[in-house]
DNA sequence: ACTAAATTG
DNA sequence: ATATCAATTTAGT
DNA sequence: GTCCGGGCG
DNA sequence: TGGACGCCCGGAC
């Protein structure tokens, strides 16, 4: 009974683990939700997890409370603010664009999929790319059991005891993400990229080209790239057609994994489409504004029209904005002039929580080495540095100074990383230790002039070190990039969905190599390998350290809408 | 004609010298503008105005444009606006307070005054404090000559070639003003000071406490204290009595000088009051502002509900407040939590426009002496140093650093200060060099903890300076501080309005001074002469350099209006 | 400028 | 037992 | 935080 | 011929 009220009262607790984000429909969620409960509880990061709950109830509570305050102003003022907000309503309206078309493409369980066409004995077991600490991500089968990013791997093992871990292969997946990077240079080289399995393309001018610019044409367009991507990299890829970046996104989960969808430009059909679509599934919604949304009655993007009243009393006028428009699924329609220089590079680990503050610093030290290598690397200045720490338990927390000088030396940033560590004690247990700098400046040339030459600051790192040279302890960065050569698919991968493409193992008449692809793109294939084309760019491969994949930049709303 | 033309478009330019201002009513204004304009034209300072004009006149221009499209987005949008401005007007009209009792005293020409008094010989001549650069104030026959505050002084003789300048003593002003601050205390400890000649008083409690809290009451209080201080000081002073910080100031004016107007704290009669004045009387509506409602067609504070709506479509929600605000006569009726903390300190001089930097170095070092002396006594430091110049075209340009350590040393600040000059090379021809520093804390206390200490970044300055020892050329200011002995007025001081005490030379039958007061203050003196007390007060006298009046904190619209 | 929080893959 | 990491934006101060 | 501009006496 | 000085706040970036 005890049990049972805390259960019910964790079932509050905002969950990464959300059942609305991943591709699977009526799965035994109260049984996973348990299990992922029992595991949880009495540990410092669900205790964490609840105090961050209890900030957003009592802001949730106050927002509650702002609404009725505003009720209470009386029927005139409410008439009031519907009419502005109806108002602003028909002002976007009056925006919509229905004339262009948005094919968003995104890999299949993209790392998952990686580890088992290169071990094919993996795909009929559920698998979770990571380890009992992090899972990046989980094949469709261990979906079924609950298993998701960002899960901790001894949950995903309570929910799944099959499971298998691959350990994850980061260089791989970059390789993977370049070959389909230069497939949708072909369809919009000005496409947008976010994230390393994904992509949206503007593929109005290729269709008007090829006088294809109808709903089969789209459909077409859409199955050829993720045909194209197939062969290329022997992995699958989901596709969503639409009329913005917006929808043409939220359209790609729809028939994942190997699927499309494709969303007519039809006002009615989006409106059909979007109203009841849950408002986590919106890029920009994470779990917070949803547990916000869904205590205000906001379940599907249609509540958010039918709440519209309630949700101008308590947000500004750009997340009402936000709202409104992913309510009417309106969404950017141009390319956005998206600033393509890195804006920080960082790097933190997570070890066993400690108290030893010389640990500490000679991990600092490293990270200065690293990030000092890789300012060289990308021939990059930097003014601001930030050192972060995750307390014991879970606070993190901050602290950055900017120089008012350029640096990029081993010493200057050790210099200001030290300072900022120093400013963070007593530390206490503390879990991960960051470093992040920013405001960068690359390829040292924006020096003004002359006068802001003379006029630099000093240095404002003192001339003495701190530093112990090289300290290069990296053991931590296992070297396992090689390729792992491909072993040849035997089965027809199956299709069970209209969308998807029927593929099956073909010989190529030329090069007498085996492929799955379907027939059309054989026919391709056989004309590239004449020209000795497609072969070549199979063996590309990349040399270097299995890290994580570092500067991908982070996703941002202006991606989706249209700014104002 | 060509003449004519020029000065109509001239007629434009935003005056600094309005006729609306200072107390003087159906003067031979065209006359005098034509003068000033004569005056003022093919000179750099015009030219910069002009181009300060246009500035603004762009900005209106958008404004009108925004105005109209909002008005076009149809009957349906304006009534929604017009209804939300009425709710504002609503919401803000039930916080007025009419049961508080403000008195504003401001002394009547102040400067000129205290000039007149210790030089009688000047009382019926034109007079203008300050000199042919700049003239801070005028007595009350010059002013009807169109003679203005913050007029140079030779467009003064222009328009009243009798004009008498008198160089200004301002540790006098100083002197006066402290004793006239004593007195304010007495009737209320917390008056709020806005400048060395004036203050607003919340006599509530002492109104309550004699029992006078009566329309009569309320205005014998006001002249009690103007009594008060023609005793102390023999200069004049005027008040307005009002239920709020803004109509008292605004008040004070009505009957200027030596007067008093009581607006009684009834709704119409403010109404009637507040909206026939002109705009520019409100505290916070400039010249720039005043330009701006003048073209959207507002004059007076009555227009400005009359052009709520264009009004509330191109300012922002602070603005519109503040019109609103004023035009409903509603203002801060208690005392507000005003941070007595300075917030900096600064220093600038004007000179023959000179390109040499050497020049431009050597009076920077001596600021940066003046200032460090001064942080030295108030026992203060600061964080931010800003280095600002004029050009020989009026621009004006400012660059600033901010430390992350405190600084208060003659290096440190020489330092930071020089970093900033060079920034702002080539310099060109330059009028005007100032040097200020902000982001202060006093009495080196508040260091927060042994961390803070510990974190602390190394100074930003190097070492070795650019510093020239003892550079104290002073010669700049004079030594002119002791107060001239008063010389005993003849004359009775005649009063043609209602308001006006009647005042009269007595001699005291105790001390056997003469003294210009009223019979009823008389009576007071007497007794206080007993007990050895005014005698003594204006013995008082400083000791110093005809420095101008510093640490004079900057008016705020805080004062006269409530937050939020 | 600095800090915390939210979001994405 | 065991809860990532890189990057970005926004809002508050 | 920096810079500009408006405002007041 | 020639147009001050010291202080404050708010907005934009
Ligand atoms: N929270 C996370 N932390 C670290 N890596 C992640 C995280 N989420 C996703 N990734 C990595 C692993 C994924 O394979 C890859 C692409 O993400 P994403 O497209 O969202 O899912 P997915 O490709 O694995 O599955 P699917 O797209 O089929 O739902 O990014
Ligand atoms: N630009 C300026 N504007 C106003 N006053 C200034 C200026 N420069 C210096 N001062 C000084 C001189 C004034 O005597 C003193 C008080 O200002 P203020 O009360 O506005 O005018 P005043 O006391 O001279 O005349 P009165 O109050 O009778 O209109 O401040
Ligand atoms: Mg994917
Ligand atoms: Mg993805
Ligand atoms: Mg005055
Ligand atoms: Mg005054």
């Amino acid at each position: 009974m005890e049990e049972e009220d805390k259960f019910s009262n964790n079932e509050k607790i905002m969950s990464s683990f959300t059942h609305e984000k991943a591709g699977m429909k009526g799965i035994n969620r109260e049984k996973i939700d348990k299990i992922i409960y029992e595991a949880s509880k009495n540990t410092d990061f669900f205790n964490h997890e609840q105090q961050k709950t209890d900030q957003v109830q009592k802001k949730i509570k106050s927002m509650k409370n702002e609404i009725q305050k505003n009720i209470q102003k009386g029927p005139r003022f409410i008439k009031e603010s519907s009419d502005e907000i109806d108002r602003k309503i028909r002002e976007f309206e009056k925006e919509r664009i229905l004339t262009e078309t948005w094919i968003h493409v995104d890999m299949d369980m993209f790392y998952a999929s990686v580890e088992i066409r290169d071990q094919p004995d993996l795909a009929d077991k559920p698998i979770a790319v990571g380890d009992t600490q992090m899972i990046t991500t989980a094949n469709y089968i261990a979906r079924r059991f609950g298993v998701r990013s960002a899960m901790p791997g001894f949950i995903g093992k309570k929910l799944c005891p099959e499971l298998i871990f691959v350990p994850p292969n980061f260089g791989k997946y970059q390789a993977e993400g370049e070959k389909i990077r230069e497939i949708f240079k072909e369809y919009d080289p000005n496409f947008e990229s976010m994230g390393l399995d994904e992509a949206n393309l503007l593929v109005t001018p290729v269709l008007r080209e090829r006088g294809t610019d109808t709903h089969e044409g789209r459909q077409a367009l859409a199955m050829e790239i993720r045909e194209k991507i197939f062969v290329e990299t022997q992995l699958t890829a989901s596709a969503g057609i639409a009329c913005n970046k917006l929808l043409a996104k939220m359209a790609t989960e729809i028939n994942k994994p190997n699927g499309q969808f494709y969303l007519q430009p039809d006002r009615d059909k989006i409106t059909e489409f979007i109203e009841q679509q849950k408002v986590r599934k919106v890029p920009g919604i994470g779990k917070v504004l949803e547990k916000i949304l869904n205590e205000l009655g906001v379940d599907v993007c249609g509540d958010i029209l039918k709440k519209k009243l309630e949700i101008s009393f308590v947000f500004n006028n750009t997340s009402l904005a936000f709202l409104l428009k992913s309510a009417l699924g309106l969404g950017s329609t141009s390319h956005t002039g998206v600033s393509e220089e890195q804006k920080s590079i960082s790097i933190s680990r997570t070890f066993p929580p400690t108290e030893n503050i010389d640990e500490i610093r000679k991990k600092l030290i490293t990270f200065c080495e690293n990030i000092a290598k890789e300012l060289e690397e990308k021939d990059a200045e930097c003014r601001n540095v930030t050192v972060f720490i995750k307390r014991g338990n879970y606070e993190t927390i901050n602290r950055s100074e900017t120089s008012k000088k350029l640096i990029n030396t081993l010493e200057d940033i050790t210099n200001l990383a030290f300072r900022q560590l120093e400013t963070l004690q007593p530390l206490g247990q503390i879990r991960l230790l960051g470093l992040k700098v920013g405001n960068l400046s690359f390829g040292r040339k924006k020096r003004k002039s002359i006068q802001s030459f003379l006029a630099e600051p000093p240095a404002e790192t003192e001339p003495k070190g701190v530093i112990q040279k090289k300290a290069t302890s990296e053991e931590e960065f296992v070297n396992s990039f090689l390729h792992t050569p491909l072993t040849p698919e035997k089965k027809v991968i199956e299709d069970a969905k209209p969308t998807g493409i029927k593929l099956m193992r073909l010989q190529c008449p030329v090069c007498g190599q085996w492929f799955t692809m379907s027939e059309y793109r054989m026919s391709v294939h056989v004309s590239e390998c004449v020209n000795d084309n497609g072969a070549k760019k199979r063996k590309v491969s990349l040399e270097g350290e299995n890290k994580r994949i570092k500067s991908q930049k982070g996703l941002t709303l202006d991606h989706f809408f249209t700014k104002k």
